[in-house]
DNA sequence: TATGAATGAGACTTCATTCAT
DNA sequence: CATGAATGAAGTCTCATTCAT
């Protein structure tokens, strides 16, 4: 996980348990019972390393959120033309995807509560995608239109081929599919 | 009757108030107080028409995703190429989601927990859009590709234009972006 | 029914299925609304005929407990000694019985909750036989001992075959066992 | 442990508040409240211990019940004779009930709810004295006769003055009037 | 740090009762 | 008299959190 850059071993039992019971079952239906069980934790332990249920899910949500957009701007940075930095970030995306498919499903799909909570400041994958689009743009690389809309079309595509992905719709890995969703996102951009 | 005037009025009452609140605050977030506070009723009143909270949550789902698909199937039929099929069927979401925005985005972001309830067999917006895209490649009008895949991507463009217009990311009518809409997931496809 | 003297047909309705439900569920497990789906009457109704669900329960229990003591009382004036006292009581508790097994069940199980509220002034089939036995003793009709000892163990050999009987442990009817009763007891009375 | 002092203590303490509950008020009529406030302890401690109120009132019920029927069928195989079968388990009876009346009238009188839970091949005391009876029958130490019928009788000599005493209409001890009961007894089976 | 029994607020749900028709 | 939708108090149970060990 993006996060576990410590050697907290408990702290990151209780993580990974909860991650995926919270994709499992959703935030609301997990108990501390379940996590706790599932980490071969006592109850309490989880409070040592955790404020609360909310705080676990919410760091679980927040760190690798803006990890990832961090590392997807440090990415883009590296090329010059939309197109490249484009296929760079979808690239990446597959990439970490794959490596990490309950994580990145929770980021996918158990965002509703915790979107809620993500400010206009933060680094987002979103603000990113949006910020190196609006460049390509006055770039005249593509055709200019409303930023949001564009950053929401290819967002779109992405996004829910991982959603298809993460219900096993799908089953190549995303890896694979890389070059496809590159294209097919130029295309959405440029037509 | 005590409310002669009311007949399914009450049921209506208590959907109209549920669908906002579990929009505005997630399903588990909601109390059966809130929906009764938001309809004017009593809390016992909510059980004379729906046999929990999680059976109204599901009804509002289930019969709404359901008579979506069944109408997006049924105007389909009117047309004869994939082009114009879909042109409909993208121009119908649109009309739909303007028409009633909280509905739609009661079916687009509370799924998770809901999603997990669709049976295979049951009808839905994803298994027509294959259905569709699967004829058009059939008749040669799209070249040949993984329809899991071509749905995906195409849901995709619309529904994450639909998720930002829930957030209030994007400010126009989804009915004024229905022709760009139709547009891009015309080049999604046949790139 | 002992209560039924008028010719109220939906008091009788309700009575007959209370009764039943009473006796196969407990009065507690029962529901306004399952002896009304049972009387075939909506839910309001039973309160055109009783106060309340305990006052219905009270009054079945009351009405007949009372007058069954009432009808022992007359019967055992017509004999003279304890022995015939004794065997036409029986006679009569056996006959009433299978009369209405539904009811005398419902005086025999449902006790627990409604003797609390038998107050020491009502004339009971427990006060009767103690005062039949205890003139017995005085006419040395049998040996002297304590009455309430005497009258529990009395009625414990009818009530208990009685309580087998409502459990279906035991197939003939009282009115078979009659004889075989009043014999136990008279020799239970006399050791 | 918060309470090392505790072990198994607190569900002693939860057991005997219930039980004097029940008996006082029967079960449906107590409250988790009502039992938690008794034994001291929050209404969420109870679920600790035990799955839910129903599963406490049957546990207490089946428990004692089961219980009883196996010592007082190691008791009566320490006898050879019926009569001496039967006097020491009316001893023994007579000695639990004095020494914990508020389990054995739990055990008497809100049998009824119970009852319906009690498998047939559940041992009861009722059994064990059907077997006993029987064997007594087989040997020729008493006239043949309906088991079942026997039993009765037998049960209740014994068991309504139990609920006499139950209800404070009998002042002795029942160990006092152990011997009348089991002379009582042998006279009911051998008359 | 780890434990896990205890807590108690608060959720869901039931159901006796009312009352306008 | 009958109806049955609505009521809302009260009950059962869950579960995040605490804290003594």
């Amino acid at each position: 996980m993006l996060m576990a850059r410590n050697g907290n071993h408990t702290k990151e039992l209780i993580s990974r348990a909860a991650l995926r019971l919270f994709v499992d079952q959703g935030i609301t239906e997990t108990t501390i019972r379940d996590i706790a069980a599932a980490a071969g934790l006592a109850e309490g332990t989880l409070y040592r390393h955790f404020e609360s249920k909310n705080h676990l899910a919410w760091e679980l949500f927040h760190t690798n959120y803006t990890a990832f957009a961090f590392e997807l701007d440090l990415l883009q940075q590296k090329y010059d033309t939309l197109q490249d930095k484009l296929n760079a970030m979808i690239r990446q995306f597959c990439m970490f995807f794959d490596r990490d498919p309950v994580l990145f499903t929770y980021l996918l799909l158990v965002q509703h509560s915790q979107l809620k909570k993500v400010t206009p400041e933060m680094e987002t994958a979103v603000t990113v995608l949006q910020k190196v689009i609006a460049q390509g743009m006055a770039r005249q690389e593509i055709p200019q239109r409303d930023v949001e809309l564009a950053a929401a079309m290819v967002m779109g595509v992405v996004l829910q081929v991982a959603v298809f992905k993460a219900y096993d719709r799908i089953t190549s890995n995303l890896n694979d599919l890389s070059d496809q969703l590159a294209a097919t996102c130029w295309r959405v951009l440029t037509g």
